[in-house]
DNA sequence: TGGGTTGCTGTTGCATGCAAGTTTGCATGG
DNA sequence: CCATGCAAACTTGCATGCAACAGCAACCCA
């Protein structure tokens, strides 16, 4: 929710501790102490435990008083849930923008993903990925709930690992574009329940494809951890 | 998300700080610091500090570094955001109980709410705040999705202090009954499009009721914060 | 008079020390 | 062989100390 800033050493255990769970360097449901983390990061206890209390109330770890902190052990019915949580956040936000349509905003939004450019696609998918996530969150900022744009990133948060998975050939990309451009018009012709089915689909769509690749990466990265 | 644990310092702070948040005890926009309350609760900076920063975290306050804490100046604008985050997530835990409806559960939820019966409100109204938000809580668990549930707590953990100010008199509590008894027999009768509407009108309605009485309170804890 | 500098005070950021709690492994007895 | 009790090691929870930084006001110089 803040952050961002690297003068301060728990902030940057923060965010390093943050990616090492995102890229399974720590492997779900295996175990850190502070002592280890301290003696890693060459700093005293003090930081880590800022970092780790904060890790642990935005759902990344678990702490067991006196005993340690459990990276939290995502499985893909928990991912699966989160994504139903994105459905409910970016639907309602949808529903909002009904009661008074940003039309300059949501054309400018809509140019930007209209399939016979491609802005994205030619960067290569890395870009992509994050153009996609960003697309979800300028729409739901265009609802003009500011909170419910901060829970969505939270949300984001927590299925960044998935969504950076997919997006595996050429096809899948023209159809994102097709999608989010269509999801746009159909609000910008204020039919609204269009928008909203439409919006349901394509995070269903993501959120299977995702799990069928999640499963496979976990193997990986768990192959990886214990030196198989 | 955790807590309810007494036996730790830094718990207990955290939940009595999160209190006079509340009750505006801890009037919002005032400054607070670690030594202050350190010397107020008789104990170190360390467990305030963890408190104080999973408040933070929590979007109860904002930490100004090397300055202070600002207590989270809330205002009718952001509630309503909250309560229209509520509506998201409330209706989509509907639309997931439409793919496998838990009758049974359900019938009972529905039945605690029998406007026949008027369980909660012998008792005076104050039992009913909590069992309404009790309500809310049971419905959302009925989706079968836990992550939801997670953060429909934490919404309702910021306008909780609206929730608890309305219900001034016995016809809301007869309409509250009235509407979670029907919202809970449109869903057993499968009509998830007529629950999800019922739903939104109820939690507006508590909306525009809250925010009516807000203002008056802001006010009346602002002129006892001030010694007026 | 106005702009920049400097020193002071308040506050936090981090290191360290100690005590309490939890787990684990072993020894002992049945 | 299994259950039970105990002790040691490990880990965290909290207190304390120190240094650095932000904000503020007084001050100096033009």
């Amino acid at each position: 929710m803040v952050s961002g800033n690297r003068q301060w050493v728990a902030d940057r255990i923060y965010e390093s501790l943050r990616c090492s769970i995102m890229n399974f360097e720590l492997y779900p449901g295996s175990r850190v102490t502070e002592t280890e983390l301290a003696q890693r990061f060459d700093v005293s206890r003090t930081p880590i435990r800022e970092a780790l209390q904060r890790l642990a109330v935005e759902g990344y770890l678990t702490i067991r008083p006196k005993h340690g902190c459990y990276i939290r052990n995502l499985d893909v019915f928990e991912l699966a849930e989160y994504y139903d949580v994105r459905v409910g956040l970016e639907v309602e936000a949808v529903e909002l923008m009904g009661r008074r349509i940003p039309y300059r905003d949501l054309a400018a939004l809509a140019e930007d993903w209209n399939p016979e450019h491609l802005k994205y696609g030619d960067e290569g998918t890395e870009a992509l990925k994050d153009a996609e996530e960003d697309f979800h969150i300028r729409l739901a900022e265009l609802s003009g709930n500011p909170i419910l744009v901060q829970y969505l990133r939270d949300v984001n948060n927590h299925i960044r690992i998935l969504r950076r998975l997919g997006f595996p050939d050429q096809d899948a990309v023209i159809s994102t574009y097709q999608e989010h451009y269509e999801i746009c018009q159909s609000i910008l012709t204020n039919d609204i329940p269009k928008a909203c089915r439409l919006l349901r689909t394509h995070i269903h769509a993501s959120q299977a494809k995702g799990r069928e690749v999640t499963l496979a990466q976990l193997e990986i990265h768990r192959r990886r951890a214990t030196g198989g």
